[in-house]
Order: structure tokens, then C-alpha cells, then sequence
RNA sequence: GGUGCUAUCGUCUAGUGGCCUAGGACAACGGCCUCUCACGCCGUAAACCCCGGUUCGACUCCGGGUAGCACUACCA
């Protein structure tokens, strides 16, 4: 009897969601979607003091942001979970916890600690390597030692404890991953974990994690190799519980590394290095700090999750652009890499350049209308004219940028004549001849008719009227072409750069384009 | 320190015993295109961690090293 299959996603709200977290996020979803399965968003706050407000609200928004959709448990259209497991919050099923606590006291699974903080800190830096475990438990403060009714009446004076998970030693505990295949550990290695704490009534994400997934009906559990460690743990509370036989598929999913260097990304990484390690930018009320976000920094959605889908996964053959529909029929967790993948941010990029060519010129200009606002004072929501020319001047540059803001770099010559002359260029291109060039450029062009300005509809810049005309003139004067040409530009653009000249004439129109001859003019001599 | 995981170009990866003279992509470099800068196209350089074993034959299987990473909390 196959059980219908049902992945979670389980973040804590401790801040932003990492880019990391969000590739764990997307896995999941693929895998749920491939099998017809459940998408379940369960937050994670078991621990109170790393609470930080707007987290949750923030890691949905991302999700969203990124097309990866919740099926049950907290979602945009329900902030309170929904389906019928919930509540899907882990603060708010303390009286579910308790319940399962008790079970595993009741069997001897488990026990009461009174050892302090304090204590227990005392006892590590006394003995080296010190571990609560079957060597040393009989020399704690606990239930153990101290018997059940007088570890009861501690409890009913107020008394502060844990719950301990005991573990019997020198067992090999083999968990199967669906990545990895079989890893085997020895129980002795593993110390009596806390399973819940007095302090805030709260369990640990250990005894929560797996009573959830039980109770939620999870049937495959796909996060981090940082879980690793721990899956013996979860598999010897599994079988505490009587679960065994509804355990969850565990997957191990290889780490983001840092690009340079070693270890895991960080979000110091991304700060160091310039590039966002957060999918939105993110305003921690807690610390005060500004993170700043895939989307905030121009990137589609799709292109973020094609660069993270590939950064862990890849299919036999070369296809490197997937949509989401694509990496729903392709994704498979066997083909899922064992080592980390260092982040490659330049990639990124270029994924996002990619699926910019994609878009239409008119979807481009929607994106594109703030950058314009924000960079021309008088633009104030379409300056009559501008609307018109913004998608033909896009259709012109976007093949050089990444990004939207980019196109702005590349095409403000369009909307703002130059006011300045980029040295380089001038230097390299602007002659001792060249004012003379200009001089007759200019008449020459005075003597084009209006309705011949513009390269004619169907026609290449190279066969309008423009083109025919100077190129005659600057034939029978035996001038060099490059020369006149990227004078020319210069008057125009500002600079040596841009692209075809009688693609910006065409925009420019007659009366602009014979004006920024006659300033670069007086300012060039 | 202990335990576990991992190991192909700088990076992401293909490769599941002969299709490998190790393929693709990003980045780099060179060329072409050209009035400029880009884009694009073409090309160059660039890797099987080491040592053993199994085999007629190992990048691929096994063992041992080495290295990297993760975990080792009343955090997740």
C-alpha cells in the first residue's frame, strides 16, 4: 500500500530565507509535483530565542516570488496553515508534544534532567569530549538516578528540567538515503539528546521533526546533508515511537559552498563578495541589518531557479534551460550530486541573461518604465514621446545586459543627450579632422528631405536613404569611413559605444540628431 | 579529537568496465563579424586527488591513504 507522497518543507523564521534553504525548497516541490504528491510548509519555531519577526511572512512571500506553491500548511492564501494536520506551526502544538513526551517516558525511552546550563558547562570543561551518554548519565542529575517519584515531585515544585532521549549503546543504526545509499553509525556516538525543554515548553527540533512528519503523514524527508549526522537519531525515535513502519524516505541534499575559498555559504559571503545570498531583500527587525535579494537585484524568478536547480542536480545530456514544468518531468533524486557545489554567481548571471532575451520588448519596457523615472527627472509617468521609442531602443540593447537596470547604461543616449564626452573615445576617435567632418556631416544632413529621415519600413539600416547618402559623400571625399562614423557616434552617443548609427538616427529623428552635431560642435571644436 | 559524507577542467557538471584522443556550460583567452561598444558565431587553453588491487581492459569496481566538508548545544 503506497502512501501518497508527501514532502515538507520546514524552515525556522531565525531571519531571511538562505538561498540554500531555498534550493532544499525547490527540490522538494519538484519531487512532490513529479509524484502527484503534497508540498507542506511547516515552520519551525521551537526555538524562542532565535525568534525573529517577519521571518515567516518573509520565507512565503520568497516562495511565491519563486513559483515554488504550498499545498498544505502555511501559505500566502493562509497564514494560519491549512489542511488537515495542522496547526502547522510547531509553537502551537505544545499539548500535541506533550502527549508524545509522556509516551516516551512511559516507556522508558526517555528521562528527566535537572542539570542546569551551568552543570552541564561545567562538566564539559572538566572532562574532555564529555558526552550525556550511557557512560555518564548515571553520574547526572536525572530520573535515572534519582528515581521517578522524586524526579515527579522536582517537577511539581517548579523545578526547571529536560527530557532526555535514552540511548542504548554500541547499537549500528543504518539509515537508508536515497542519495547516498546506506550510511551506518554506532549508537554510542550519539549523546541523549534533548527532546524537550521545561524552560519554554517546548520540544527540540529532534522530537518535533519527527513527530510531525509522522503525524503530517510525510513520506519523504529531502534537507540538507547538515541532517546527515542526525538521521540515526530520528531513525532510533522513530522506532521509540512504534513508527518504524511509516518512517519517511530520508534524502541527504550536498551543501552550497562558498564560491572562493572553503565551507558553506554564508550570508557574510554575499557581503563580502557582492551578490545576494537571500532570494528577497530582507529588513531584520531583530538586528537591524538589510539584506539584499535576488528579486531587488533584477533577477527573474525563473532564472534564479534554473541556476539553482543546476547547482546540485543535472540530467544526463547538455540541456542547460529547464522551465519549471521541464524540471518537474526530469528531476530525479538519484541523479542528485553527493558533494557541494561552490556557488557560482557568474552562472547566475548568465541565466538571467538568458531568460531576459526571452522576454518580449514590451514586457521589457514595463520593467524598464522605473528605471527611466527614476533616472529622468522630467520623465514624471511618460513624457510624451518616450513610451514610444522605449521598446524599439530595448529591442536594440537588450542583448547586451543581464539585468532591466542594466538597459539603462546602455540606452540612456536615447532619452538624454550626452554632457559630457568620454575621454577615451575621444582620444581614440575624434580627429583633427573631424569638426571639419561634422561641419559638412551637418549640411549634408540639413539637405535630407523629413520624410526620408527614417530607414524605411521592411528595410535595413544600410538601405535607407542616410546610409546612401554618406556613404557617397564620404566616398567621393575620399574620407575613411571609421573615421567619419565614430565621430559621428561620438556626437551623438557620447562615446565610442552603442549600436548601429542609423538605428539611433532612426530614434533620434532628424531635428535631435542634427542638434547634438551642432553642441559636440562648439564643445569639441 | 571523534563520527559521518564526499572527491572529473578555475566553477557547475556528463560519464554507471571498452563508445574517452574524457563531452557540455559559465568564466578566461584568441579570431570572425564591424563605423564603435556589445551580442552572436568559430576556435584555444583547461580535469579523472594519490597508491595499490580486481580485470584482457579502469574515470568508472574494491582496499588503503590524502584532502575537503558536515555534525559533535536545553540551535535548527
Amino acid at each position: 500500500m503506497a502512501r501518497k507522497v508527501c514532502v515538507r518543507f520546514a524552515p525556522s523564521p531565525t531571519g531571511a530565507l538562505h538561498i540554500g534553504g531555498v534550493r532544499t525548497a525547490l527540490y522538494n516541490y519538484l519531487f512532490a509535483r513529479q509524484n502527484g504528491g503534497t508540498m507542506l510548509l511547516r515552520i519551525e519555531d521551537t526555538d524562542s530565542t532565535r525568534f525573529v519577526p517577519g521571518a515567516e511572512q518573509y520565507i512565503i512571500e520568497a516562495l511565491h516570488w519563486l513559483g515554488i506553491q504550498i499545498d498544505e500548511g502555511i501559505c500566502l492564501e493562509s497564514p494560519d496553515g491549512k489542511g488537515p494536520h495542522g496547526p502547522y506551526r510547531q509553537s502551537e502544538r505544545r499539548e500535541i508534544y506533550h502527549q508524545y513526551v509522556d509516551q516516551l517516558i512511559n516507556s522508558n525511552h526517555a528521562y528527566y534532567a535537572f542539570d542546569t546550563p551551568e552543570q552541564l558547562e561545567a562538566k564539559r570543561a572538566q572532562i574532555p569530549n564529555f558526552q550525556y551518554d550511557a557512560r555518564t548519565r548515571m553520574e547526572m542529575d536525572n530520573s535515572l538516578v534519582i528515581g521517578m517519584d522524586e524526579a515527579r515531585k522536582r517537577i511539581a515544585a517548579g523545578e526547571k528540567y529536560v527530557v532526555r532521549f535514552l540511548i542504548e549503546p554500541n547499537e549500528d543504526i543504518t539509515v537508508h538515503d536515497l542519495i547516498r545509499g546506506d550510511v551506518t553509525i554506532n549508537s554510542s556516538i550519539l549523546d541523549d539528546k534533548v527532546l524537550y525543554k521545561s524552560a519554554d515548553d517546548l520540544p527540540t527540533y529532534h522530537l518535533a521533526n519527527i513527530v510531525d512528519d509522522h503525524l503530517m503523514e510525510v513520506t519523504h524527508v529531502i534537507r540538507g546533508e547538515e541532517w546527515l549526522p542526525s538521521a540515526p537519531l530520528h531513525v532510533l525515535l522513530y522506532r521509540a515511537f512504534g513508527w518504524a513502519d511509516t518512517m519517511p524516505q530520508f534524502a541527504h541534499l550536498p551543501l552550497l559552498l562558498k564560491p572562493d575559498g572553503n565551507g558553506k555559504l554564508s550570508k557574510r559571503d554575499g557581503d563580502r563578495l557582492g551578490f545576494p545570498v537571500f532570494p528577497l531583500e530582507f529588513h531584520n527587525q531583530k538586528d537591524g541589518t538589510v539584506s539584499s535579494g535576488y528579486r531587488e537585484s533584477g533577477y527573474f524568478p525563473e532564472a534564479v531557479i534554473n541556476f539553482l536547480a543546476l547547482l546540485g542536480w543535472h540530467n544526463t545530456g547538455d540541456q542547460e534551460m529547464f522551465t519549471m514544468d521541464e524540471l518537474i518531468q526530469q528531476f530525479s533524486l538519484d541523479r542528485v550530486s553527493k558533494s557541494g557545489a561552490k556557488f557560482d554567481y557568474e552562472k547566475g548571471k548568465w541565466f538571467n541573461h538568458q531568460y531576459l532575451q526571452l522576454k518580449s520588448n514590451k514586457e521589457l519596457a514595463q520593467l524598464f518604465m522605473p528605471v527611466l523615472e527614476q533616472h529622468i527627472p522630467e520623465f514624471n509617468g511618460g513624457r510624451t514621446g518616450v513610451e514610444a521609442i522605449v521598446e524599439q531602443v530595448i529591442g536594440l540593447v537588450k542583448d547586451r545586459v543581464n539585468f532591466v537596470s542594466e538597459l539603462w547604461e546602455q540606452a540612456n543616449f536615447f532619452f538624454v543627450a550626452p554632457a559630457e564626452y568620454d575621454e577615451k573615445s575621444l582620444a581614440k576617435r575624434w580627429k583633427e579632422d573631424s569638426p571639419r567632418h561634422m561641419t559638412e556631416l551637418l549640411a549634408l544632413l540639413e539637405s535630407v528631405d523629413d520624410k526620408d529621415w527614417l530607414t524605411p519600413e521592411g528595410k535595413t539600416a544600410e538601405e535607407g536613404v542616410l546610409n546612401t547618402l554618406v556613404m557617397n559623400w564620404i566616398a567621393s571625399k575620399e574620407y575613411g569611413v571609421g573615421v567619419v562614423m565614430n565621430a559621428f557616434r561620438i556626437c551623438l552617443v557620447g562615446a565610442a559605444r552603442g549600436p548601429h548609427i542609423w538605428a539611433i538616427t532612426d530614434i533620434l529623428g532628424k531635428q535631435e540628431t542634427l542638434r547634438r552635431v551642432r553642441v559636440a560642435l562648439e564643445k569639441l571644436h
